[in-house]
DNA sequence: ATACCTGCAAATGTTTTGCAATGAT
DNA sequence: ATCATTGCAAAACATTTGCAGGTAT
């Protein structure tokens, strides 16, 4: 990111660094309390504020985007070079799946143009029980 | 709801009766502080927590689902003998719309048993600009 | 009478913001 | 030297909860 970083007259810190290749050295879809942790075991001084804006810099760079699945936190997942995907989650164990759908994009694509909308993203998320949690 | 009322000890009060008719003689999408301004417009002394009571309870009895859009906001539509629907959600005038396709949701049906997965509930947003608002 | 309900205020959980000190260029 | 950035604490939101008093059955 230091290109987009350099562009717009933000600086690289340390704490943007290290926030950064946390990020991107974890995988999933990861809630900021959750990267805040990871954080701070490398760095214990690091302010929940400082992830905050972090992610919402590297959201805005279009590096990472924000996800609101229903539990009410703010989930990033990284996104250079990434295909659009939708989500299916596991409301038993939290675990969430990606997958693409050519068709459904297709007819989702034609629904909008059927009421003269212009999309600019969407979301598709089915919520159930995964494979494992079906015995219990 | 009456009966879903009486069934389970619970009790009908002018307040519950106020709030249930206002949310569906409205008709949309309604978040609950706008159906909080609605209901206090005819009873000003109604409480939030009150309105935020019995929305659950009218989402619990199944006569009202919770809608949670990209705006933070739970909103609330009614329930009632409708089909399920997604929506179409201008991110300039905030207007929705809803759709219903049954081939999106036969794909999704054929996705979710690629993965083992048993869907309890599904969401499907698309966000852009509606017709009106894309001349600005 | 006995629960259940209500409104208020306080508590909650997540995210944002103001500010003085610190740090990058 | 400038101006962005940091950490902290306080503020902002949306929502929930505890409680004392009120109300439906």
């Amino acid at each position: 990111m230091s290109r987009w970083i350099a562009e717009r007259g933000l600086k690289a810190t340390r704490q943007r660094d290290l926030i950064v290749d946390t990020f991107f050295s974890a995988s999933g879809h990861l809630s900021v309390d959750e990267l805040l942790a990871k954080v701070q075991s490398r760095d214990e001084n690091i302010g929940a504020a400082t992830v905050y804006r972090t992610m919402k810099i590297l959201s805005d760079a279009g590096l990472a985007s924000a996800r609101h699945f229903d539990d009410g936190q703010t989930r990033y997942e990284a996104a250079i070079g990434r295909h659009h995907h939708d989500h299916l989650i596991c409301t038993s164990c939290h675990q969430i799946i990606e997958f693409e759908n050519e068709r459904i994009e297709e007819l989702q694509d034609m629904v909008a143009r059927h009421h003269g909308f212009q999309v600019t993203r969407h979301k598709l998320e089915l919520y159930g029980l995964c494979k494992d949690c079906q015995g219990r």
